[in-house]
DNA sequence: ATAATGATCGTAAACGTTTACGAAGGGTGA
DNA sequence: TCACCCTTCGTAAACGTTTACGATCATTAT
């Protein structure tokens, strides 16, 4: 159908070897007949066969990058960074959504894997990565916003237990006993992590964890809002609410909101990510902010440099900080 | 390296062209044999080369899908809706962002193409998109949130013109006649359609177009802040401002706040795409919706319908519904 | 018994590259 | 002049599949 390296090589009679020394750079040819070949080559309008010459070369200079949710903003600007390094150093990303949905992760993978991608990074659906471990031989992977507890492996990610420690402990520092946690999917990674360092928090504070103030679900803002209203409605109110995101603590805020109370007047809310739409000043958003673009960026940078130097080390990693951003969500409060 | 069709051959005793047979579903093969060949194949742990099986079927099951920018909500749906209705099709797709930067649109369509995709959609970056129909010929292409005016196409997209009716007529029918446009980048698809459509419902109210008043930037919270806050203190105030697009809206109203104006009150705003902050009770942006999600399944379908019949009509395509969004953004005022 | 048929499988070519190897030719030094 | 080397190029194999074609064998019909 198209173009080929043989239509060239009859066209400037050479041998098709001679066309591919002309069109790789090769230092094996003289001057002269790769620009004839280069010329005649690019009036035919030829384009190279990338799945011919990864058959041959064993790479592919394209890259994986598999995540829960295009639509979460903060998975989308790590997809962004990642997409910006890789594009500067001559690497293309599959991105690949799998909508919190570890089947479809796996397909994704698995599909991944047969399309031999030079590497792959991932944050991870679920907080079990068995079935991602399991070809960390056969292809280098590094996970991002997520620190695997296993050995030998790369990841970059800030530290989520110390991250909810900033949260809970200003919260804490205000004089909130009665925080509540709205959190994601109970096996994602991040809101196990988040979870853990809220319970952590309270447990060092010496505050009874509240079972019905601890609900995980989806990281949507409908899931703030309805699981908000819930807590509303049926219990205690209490006098804080952590939310697992930021856009759950827009749902969170809604709902409160539209309970008649108001933010922070009788409800603080705290958010995760700093996402752009929280510094806008009808949200005034107080949050942890995470460097999402970086993370992305990063992530690239450890996964090439793994694929570009196989042989070294097999663990690199890089945690970076965040950092809370108070804003106007959160108020402090008399201890009675 | 990894197992190849030819290990398994070798240690299931049979050619492996037997081997190739039994992995894909072959009629010609006993089904004992297959079993076997199955049951070793998986004992090993072989994983299909999709590459060099590529090579030869001459497709990928893959699809390429290239926007302007992975962080806007409106995309990001997009991209959502058509990796759902890919993947459930089998087919797997190469997310490409460019930044708004033409070139590197240019780059992710040559790679594209080298990789040997089997189809592309595309949310064009520049009205002129010569550079992508020149390949229309060798590829099956599709355009996204776009029309182009030329034969012979394949898009789906809400009529833009249209949309902008909807917003000006009920921004004149409030008596607003000083309305100011904040779009996106200049030569952007969608700016050119909403200015386009601008410019001709103030004509069609006999209402003066203020040159001031039109401002073409980007697609971002910032640049509408910034071009609000350069009118607002450069010019006579305007009633009413017409965003680009949501994110645009935010970036407005956020600085006609800070100005000390107050929304509605002061000035009207109203937005495009009804992103889900829109919807935000401390938001309550008046908007067109735009069924984003919509539109990436449906790109995604008709791709996959014409690479499926490649000797049907290479023209099909939607024209989907949008509509008008009454929230709290804009108000009536009196003429004088 | 023989021919025809159908099921099952192997052989080999093909897909479009890269690259190891060897060959040809010219240049250089002694 | 001869031996050697370097540059440049062609031949052919390889990458891991699919698939057209032919071969084999058993089955069936005549």
């Amino acid at each position: 159908m198209s173009i080929t390296i043989k239509d060239i090589a009859k066209k400037a009679e050479v041998s098709y070897a001679t066309v591919s020394r002309a069109l790789t750079n090769h230092p094996e040819i003289n001057e002269e007949t790769r620009r004839k070949v280069l010329q005649i080559a690019h009036e035919m309008g030829y384009r190279p066969n990338a799945i011919a010459k990864g058959l041959v070369t064993k790479n592919s200079r394209t890259l994986g990058l598999i995540i829960p949710d295009i639509t979460n903003p903060f998975l989308s600007e790590v997809a962004q960074g990642m997409g910006d390094y890789a594009s500067q150093n001559g690497y293309q990303v599959f991105l690949c959504n799998c909508n919190w949905d570890v089947q479809r992760e796996k397909e994704h993978l698995s599909k991944l894997l047969s399309s031999r991608v030079d590497g792959i990074v991932i944050a991870p659906v679920s907080d079990d990565i068995s079935h991602i471990l399991r070809h960390k031989e056969e292809i280098p992977i590094v996970f991002a916003a997520y620190k695997p507890n296993a050995e030998k492996c790369s990841f970059v990610t800030t530290e989520d237990v110390r991250n909810v420690s900033l949260a809970m402990e200003y919260l804490v520092k205000l004089g909130h006993k009665k925080i509540a946690y709205i959190g994601g999917p109970e096996s994602n990674s991040a809101d196990i992590a988040r979870f853990h360092g809220y319970r952590s928090i309270l447990e060092k504070n010496a505050i009874a964890m509240e079972p019905h103030y601890v609900i995980h679900d989806q990281y949507t803002i409908s899931s703030g809002y309805r699981n908000t209203k819930q807590i509303l409605e049926n219990c205690d109110l209490p006098t804080a609410v952590l939310a697992g995101n930021d856009i759950v603590a827009l749902g969170v805020i809604q709902a409160i909101e539209e309970f008649g109370l108001s933010v922070p007047g009788d409800i603080s809310v705290i958010g995760f990510d700093d996402i752009s739409y929280a510094s806008l000043n009808k949200i005034q958003l107080t949050t942890i902010h995470q460097p999402k673009y970086k993370i992305g960026e990063l992530s690239a940078k450890v996964l090439i440099d793994r694929i570009q130097n196989p042989e070294e080390k097999k663990d690199s990693y890089e945690i970076l900080e965040s950092k809370l951003i108070i804003r106007k969500t959160c108020r402090g409060i008399s201890s009675y």
